[in-house]
DNA sequence: ATATATACCTAGACAGGCGAAGTATATAAT
DNA sequence: ATTATATACTTCGCCTGTCTAGGTATATAT
């Protein structure tokens, strides 16, 4: 893990929440996603992405429904729940609280 | 570990090796000064600061010796090195980073 | 005597991120 | 035909920083 990753851990939860709130949306896509609006700075590697996906399920932030291709791989799609949102809330709370620590201590 | 203590991990070593630029210091003054500066909001816990102390010392970037108190608790004293400071001026330029990417992000 | 503050140390658990490997469909290039 | 590339998901087990919980020791205040 480089340091840029080491300094986004935490947040993964609250960046896939992020990209749920726009639309329903799946693992690549999201993936995808953060790479473009990161000019390619950052992305998600796939085994970090689908732990995540499954422990915000899991904690009910989020829900899971398979997509109807009919052509092409198939696509698991992920909603955002009430619960998810209000969590979403408070992780930019948490954020900024933790810039401001992070500015006063580095 | 609380949100905000997830969000902090990462910038441990640079929260010490900052306060190390100022003048040599040990733990138990460091973790004080990282309290006050916080308004008591953050503080390391015991083995987190310990621990840090002995990657950092082990990979060359702070050195320690014994304080010379005649009363009270020995102290064992930390000093920044070259090394260590070449480290500390990167890590804030990835914190810069990292925080664009964050924003950008979430 | 007891509590509190100062000061350090360590073993082992925990949790998120990751490398590596696998499965499967579809298209483009050789 | 074969190979490469893109899309798309999954899981195992390791790595690493943080934490819980415990320990040691000196000094002062109640």
């Amino acid at each position: 893990m480089n340091i840029t990753s080491e300094l986004l851990r935490g947040h993964t939860e609250t960046i896939i929440l992020r990209q749920l709130l726009d639309k329903d949306s799946y693992g690549y896509e999201i993936n995808k996603a953060i790479q473009e609006k990161t000019n390619n700075q950052y992305e998600l590697k796939e085994a970090t992405l689908y732990s995540a996906f499954r422990r915000l399920e899991n904690a009910g932030l989020i829900l899971s429904y398979w997509g109807d291709e009919q052509t092409g791989a198939r696509r698991r799609y992920y909603a955002i729940t009430t619960e998810g949102k209000n969590l979403y809330s408070q992780n930019r709370k948490d954020w900024e609280d933790a810039k401001t620590l992070i500015e006063t201590l580095i």
